[in-house]
Formats: C-alpha cells, structure tokens, sequence
DNA sequence: TTTAAGCCCATTTTT
DNA sequence: TGGGCTTAAA
C-alpha cells in the first residue's frame, strides 16, 4: 500500500525536481539536434563515450524512436543515458517518465545504472517496471471500473491451476479428459491477446471441455471477480479494457506520461502491444507521441509464449515518421565470433538485416570451435577438461558458462563436475517463491491479510494435518458458497452448527478463531513477527519440525529466511505484492563457480568463455520446434542460436556428438544443420583425438551431406575442405528424397528419422512425419513390422554386436557383448 | 492417512 | 529411462 499513488499528487510538485546542471533551458527537436551537432560547450559528461549512434539515440527524445540494438551493443547503456538526459535537460519530472522491462532484474538493474548517472532523482521513478508490475499499479488506482477493489490478490500459476479445475469438477466434467493445466494454458493464451471470453475465436471455444470452452473461461473470470483476485494476464488485460472504456482515465495518464521507453520490445506479446499504444497515442501533449522502443527482432526466442516479432517489425508502420536507429558496433565479442553469428542469423529471413562489427582485431583472438564427441558423456569430460584447462591458466569459472537448449542436457555436465570438483551453478531452474513451504506460507498470510482469499484458505486449511479431510472441505466450499461469503466465514459459520462431526468442527473453530486472532493483531504488531507468530501457532513449524525426511531442515531454513526478508517491507501487503510479482532470488555470486544455464535464460549475459553443447538435429533445432513452427519455427531456434554465440567475449566453443540417449533410448544423431550454416572463415574444426565423431558407418545424413560427417575421420583433414561443404540448399530435400527412397532395402542402413515412435518430438502411438522448413519430408513408417527377430545377431554402432533378446515394437532390447543389455530402436541395428 | 504401484510424459519461462 | 502424479490398497 505504501506505493500507492493516490495519496500523492497527480502532477509533480517542484521538490521532486531534478538536478539540471545545464541551466541553459531544454531547447526542444530539431533545434536540441542542431545543437548537440555544433558541439554545445556544455555537453554533459554522461553523454561522452557514446558512439554517434548511441548519441543519436539517446538525443532524439521527441517523436517515436526505434533502437534497434544488436547484441553487445550497450542498449542498457542508450536506455538508461536517455533517461537521465531527459531529466537533467528538465524535459520531464522522474514520474512523468513511463519505462518498461519484462523482467524485474531488467528493471532493478535500470533503476540502478539510472541512479549513478542522476542520483537520487531515480527514486521519483514510480512508473519504471515490468508490464505487469506498472499495470497492478495502474489496476489498484481503479480497480473498481474493473468490478474489483483495490486490495484485490494477485494468483500464481499454482492458485489459477487449482481453481481452474474447481471449475471443471463442478462444470461436471472429466478433469481428466480436459486437464485443468492446458485450460490455464489456453486461458493465458487468449489474455495475451486481449481476448476477452466474448472475443475469442469459435474454434478455440469448441476445442476444449465439449464445447464449452468460452462458457469456462467467463466462469473462470466471474470467479476471480467474487475472489477480488486477478490472474497475472489481467493485470494487463483489465487496465486496457480501462483505458477503452474510460478515455477520461487513458487521457489523465496521457497528459502524466511524457516519454514513453520500452526495453526488449522484440518480446512484446499482442496484449501488451495494445497497452502500450493506447499509452502511446499521446504523450504530455497534443500531437505528441515520445514513444522510445528498444529491440533486436534478431533475438526474439519468445514466439512460443506469444511474443509477437511483428511488433517491432512493423514499428514505422504503428508510428509514421519514426526515427530508425541502428546500432551495430559490438562492445562484447571478438571478430571471430561475430563474424560466426552475423552469418549465421543471416539465413533468417523476416528481419531487419544488422551487421554488427567491432574494431577490435586481436591476431590472439582464436576462431570459434567446433568439436565432435561420440556420446554426451564424452562431450560432458571434454568440456570439463577445458575448463579445468583454463582454470589452471587462472581464469575465473564464473566468466564461464555451459548454455543447453534444454535442461535434461544439464545433468551430465553436473555429474562430471561433481566428480572432477569443480564448482557450478544451475542458473534458473526453481525458485525460491515456488517452493512448496513459501507457498503454504504465503497463503496463511494471504489469508489473514485478505480473508476472503479461498484459494489461499483451501491450501492450508488442512496443512499441517488437523483431520479435515475431502467431505468437510467440500462442505465448507459449499455452504460458502450458498451464503455467497467467502469460506473463512463459513467455515465460522459450520463450526457453530452441528452440521459437521465433532472432530472437524472442533478443527475449523480452531482454524476460524486462529485467522481471527491474527487478523485482530495485523494493525498493532510488526509484520514480520506477526508471520512467525502465525507459522509456530498454526503449528506450521512443528510439522516441519517432526518432519525426519531429509528437506525437512532446508525447509525450515527457507521459511526463517522468509521472514527475514519480510523485514524490508514496510507492511504485510507490499510484501504480498512484492511476491506475487517478483518471484526471482538471487543467486550466490561470491562463489567462483561455472554457470549452466538454457539458452533463453543466458539472454542479456556475456562471458569471457562460452560452450554450447548439442548442437544436433533434433535437440537444436528442436524437433519440437520444426513440427510445432514450421519455419518461423526453425528461425527462432536459429535466432536461439544467435543469442548463444553472441553471449561469448572471446572463446567459444560448440560441440556436437553422435549417439544421444533420449527418454533411455539411444538415438543416433546427426550434426545441427547451423554448424553448417557457420562461416569458414571464422571456425575450426577441433581435433576429435581419438574419438570417432563422424557421421560416417555408411549412413546418411538426410539434409545431404555435411562438412561435418566426417570429423574424426581419419581419410578427412580437420577443415572445411570436405566435399560437404559446398552443399546447395537445394541438395537437401534432394538427397533426403533419395535417401528415403531406398528405405526399403535392407542394405540401405535407416537412421532413426521418421520411424521412432519416442524420438524427439514425435507423439506416442501417433507419429508424424518429419517436417523441415515447414515441408514434410518424410513419412513415419511406424507401422511397419519389425525387420528383426528374438535371437537375431546384430551390429550396433555404439555397443557393437550383440543378440536381440526382445522386441517391443520397434524397441529392441539386446544383450550386447561388451557393452551389456541396452534398449535400442531399430532403425540403429544392423543385421549381421 | 500413509504407502506402493501404475501411468503418463518428456523444450524453452516471465510475470 | 526416470520423475511427478494419481489411484488403489492396507
């Protein structure tokens, strides 16, 4: 509550000016062009070290502006000048100023830089944040013309889960037929539209729940409405149903806003493009539209969560007139390496076009590496090897990091470090908030602070165990229900009947007259200790306590730390707040450990040594991605690609291998097709030593040769002076129809495309074909009997010869003579 | 209420 | 293959 905008002004009052060392007053447009062009004596040291570009746009702060800012480019650096240019040429208050992240360490880490360049003025910046966290804000200043109060309760993931499949139960349907999760899905798809349940297409209504897909998502939301809740897709939602509804509420904040900034606008999703352009109609003024949008549509990798790239592909459009900015001198990465990027992203078609340089030209500065392994477990020890390597030659193991496209590729890297005693971080991957004992927590509080939270209620209403079992909870649910109160007060209410058995009753008066009790003592006691108080007497802490399992002290550890960190919140509602939205912990950055981390979280990081495993068909690009997106598909994958070799200041290192174990079955692989699409001149090939990397054995690769077929190759030199490497595009389907053409003689040795039934991405029982760059090239055969028999003496690449011992399908499961009994497919197998 | 056995699933993730 | 989850049984 303490930010809580309506016991301020609307309009600044003078303190809260900035500091304006120019006392020359703030020329506006082209002449503060004119200006800065003839070397005004003045010019403000924040504004040295900038590159005329980043000039230009820190500069231009009239009229819509586009940065586009290639990786490495210093786009924080642009932003953030902008900012403290704005204010201390007095063009705007700090709270006339609208600037927007995604992540809330984007936004702290604004704030921050901010701050060194103007000080405290910062501090008068409430309208900088994520979507969402500006949005609650501007929610909570009208809540009820969206049917809420202004206390109303921000649902997770986990609260919209379960009360989605309250719904569906009570809908009378088969919560197994239509899953609860999927609906959330859908559900969040649609508000990241802005759909509303009366906008969203027929189809999309009729695909879930029989048909009732709409008539489920208006009671999903007519619920939220009597919880006083909100999900997190309408915190954006709501405020732009506001805005069109109310113009007199968007006009206040468009006289407020003077200049608007957007970070990472290549993310933006359709909801809040919307947002933000009836924001942006116009800015302090008539006519005016102080619109700064700061991008790379080359590292769009959020396709898949309803990022749109056309938004700022079509900038110019939305925003005649707008000011273009490219900036493409790299600060990060050697030449080498952006050369290897730069060509790589070029076959991405839909984009801008940047090339980013650098002046950088070291004659140390080594080629990108490319490296061939056999399995992922030899590819985990040569990593580790290197790493071990530079750490003898005392470089930091924080400046390294290991970036997967999925996360299952982190666990050998993990075993091998633990081995060889190196130490690493996960980065990413489950966070503290999500925790199942922050969450109980949570929700007691949740509870006392808001009683009419029943999702909160319902979780811990039995949590510790006090007897209340399915019948007295449902009954509960009911009779609340009915009363139309929330089921705090009718669990009140059925504690005083007779309705329930001795025993639940007596435990939901305990329950009732507890809630009651801290409830009473919020307004008098410290917050913190009122949530200790509440975790010992609801005897939360005791069940952890008497807990023997082995996370039962973690657990424990976790909770003091909870309400450790209570402490910087002023009250138990900003701290509620702060979780909802902000829902990352830091990570320990004393210890000097290897980051490992997916590619999409190393988005916006750099590091002096970077290694990027897997490189193979199938796991990058993810077969998912192909079948799913077709080609824009693949270009994201590819635009994934991009953000990974763009992370890495001066060593970067890829690696492919050629068998994979997926789901337990060893898969062969072949090379990702963006090794070929590398440039020659920025890469090498590493020795394999002894290992055979090859794709080689008399298989094929279906997208035609590769220069990589044969690394490891003895007959092969360790360059690109393979056959391979000329390969047309056009050589690709060619070769894969050939290739599939003679499938059906037993000579010709299959590879697993097509025919795994388990293989990446393809669905159990139902298979589909393979489809590259949006075309089907390939039939799935699963249907097709076994060519092996029980006994049948086999030769498989990996393990050697061996006897089929039994056949699933086309699962093979062979007793291998030295390599033991493995479960194959058999499409790897010859017979021998 | 707790434990064991079957069952389904298997990119990426922020708020 | 292996983890998370639900169901069935004690």
């Amino acid at each position: 509550m303490s930010d809580f905008p309506d016991d301020m002004p609307f309009f600044d009052e003078p303190g809260a000016m900035p500091p304006r060392p120019a006392s020359t007053p703030a020329p506006s447009g082209i002449a503060a062009r004119a200006m800065a062009a003839r070397q005004a004596p003045a010019a403000p040291d924040y504004l040295t070290g900038l590159n005329p570009e980043q000039r230009l746009a820190v500069e231009t702060t009239e009229g819509p502006v586009l940065v586009l800012a290639g990786a490495g480019t210093g786009k924080t650096r642009v932003l953030t000048t902008r900012i403290a240019h704005i204010l201390s040429q007095g063009r705007a208050y700090p709270s006339q100023i609208l600037a927007v992240t995604f992540t809330n360490k984007a936004a702290r880490e604004m704030k921050q830089r901010i701050g060194h360049l103007v000080g405290e003025a910062v501090e008068g910046m409430p309208w900088l944040g994520t979507f969402h966290s500006i949005g609650v804000k501007m929610l909570r200043r009208n809540a009820e013309l969206a049917g809420l109060r202004s206390d109303f309760t921000i649902l997770d993931t986990d609260d919209v889960i379960r009360l989605i499949k309250q719904l569906i139960q009570a809908e009378g349907l088969d919560d197994k037929r239509w899953p609860a999760r999927q609906f959330a899905m859908m559900i969040d798809g649609w508000k990241n539209k802005g759909l509303g349940p009366a906008e969203i297409p027929e189809g999309d209504a009729r695909a879930f729940a029989n048909g009732k897909g709409r008539e489920l998502y208006k009671a999903y939301q007519d619920r939220l409405q009597t919880l006083n809740a909100c999900d997190f897709g309408d915190l954006l939602c709501h405020p732009i149903r506001i805005f069109r509804a109310y113009p007199d509420v968007l006009k206040e904040y468009h006289k407020r806003f003077k200049y608007i900034l957007v970070d990472e606008y290549q993310d933006t999703n359709t909801a809040q493009y919307m947002w933000l352009r009836l924001l942006a109609q116009e800015t302090g003024a008539p006519g005016q539209k102080n619109v700064c949008c700061v991008g790379d549509d080359d590292q769009s990798i959020y396709g898949w969560r309803g990022a749109e790239v056309d938004n700022i592909l079509r900038f110019d459009k939305d925003f005649p007139g707008a000011v273009v900015i490219r900036l493409e001198r790299n600060y990060r990465s050697t030449a080498h390496i952006l050369g290897a990027a730069s060509h790589l992203i070029a076959h991405n078609e839909g984009r801008f076009g940047k090339t980013l340089f650098t002046d950088r030209n070291d004659p140390e500065d080594g080629k990108v590496n490319v490296h061939a392994a056999w399995d992922s477990e030899e590819e985990a020890r040569a990593v580790g090897e290197t790493i071990e390597q530079l750490q003898r030659q005392k470089h930091n193991l924080n400046d390294m990091a290991i970036l997967v496209r999925a996360s299952f590729q982190m666990r050998e890297f993990e075993d091998r470090f633990v081995t060889l005693g190196v130490n690493y971080r996960v980065v990413g991957g489950p966070r503290f908030y999500e925790r199942q004992e922050i969450r109980d927590a949570m929700a007691y509080f949740r509870v006392v602070a808001q009683g009419a939270d029943d999702l909160a209620f319902e979780r811990i209403v039995n949590i510790p165990k006090r007897g209340l079992g399915e019948a007295a909870i449902r009954q509960v649910h009911d009779t609340a229900r009915a009363l139309g109160v929330p089921m705090l007060e009718a669990a009140r209410n059925l504690a005083e009947s007779d309705e329930l058995k001795p025993k639940p009753r007596a435990a939901l008066r305990e329950v009732a007259a507890n809630f009651e009790r801290w409830q009473k003592a919020l307004d008098n006691t410290p917050h913190n200790e009122l949530a200790e108080t509440i975790l010992e007497e609801s005897g939360y802490t005791d069940m952890w306590k008497n807990d023997r399992s082995a996370e039962a002290p973690g657990r424990l550890e976790n909770l003091k730390e909870l309400i450790r960190s209570m402490e910087e919140y002023e009250s138990l509602r900003s701290f509620l707040e702060h979780v909802a939205l902000v829902m990352d912990a830091d990570k320990n950055e004393d210890l000097d450990a290897v980051n490992i981390m997916t590619l999409h979280s190393a988005k916006g990081l750099e590091f002096e040594t970077v290694f990027l495993p897997g490189w193979e068909e199938g796991l990058f690009p993810h077969q998912r991605a192909l079948d799913e997106g077709g080609r824009s598909g693949l270009e994201e994958e590819r635009r994934l690609a991009y953000v990974g070799l763009t992370r890495a200041k001066k060593n970067l290192h890829l690696w492919f291998v050629s068998n994979r174990r997926i789901h337990g079955l060893w898969q062969s692989t072949i090379p990702s097709r963006f090794l070929d699409e590398l440039p020659e001149a920025h890469v090498e090939v590493a020795d394999a030593g002894n290992s055979y990397g090859g794709y080689g054995g008399g298989r094929q690769n279906p997208y035609g040769a590769s220069r990589f077929d044969s690394v490891g190759e003895k007959s092969f030199s360790n360059t690109y002076a393979t056959p391979g490497w000329q390969r047309a595009q056009a050589n690709r389907t060619e070769a894969t129809d050939r290739n599939w053409g003679s499938r059906s003689g037993h000579s010709v040795e299959r590879i697993g495309y097509g025919e795994t039934d388990s293989g990446f991405g393809a669905g159990r029982g139902s298979v589909k074909g393979r489809t590259i760059d949006g075309e089907l090239i390939a039939k799935s055969v699963a249907s097709e009997p076994s060519r092996f028999s029980v006994g049948d003496r086999v030769f498989h690449q990996k393990f050697g010869n061996g006897n089929i011992s039994a056949i699933d399908g086309n699962k093979l499961t062979i007793d291998f003579d030295k390599a033991g009994q493995k479960k194959v497919l058999d499409g790897f197998v010859n017979a021998v």
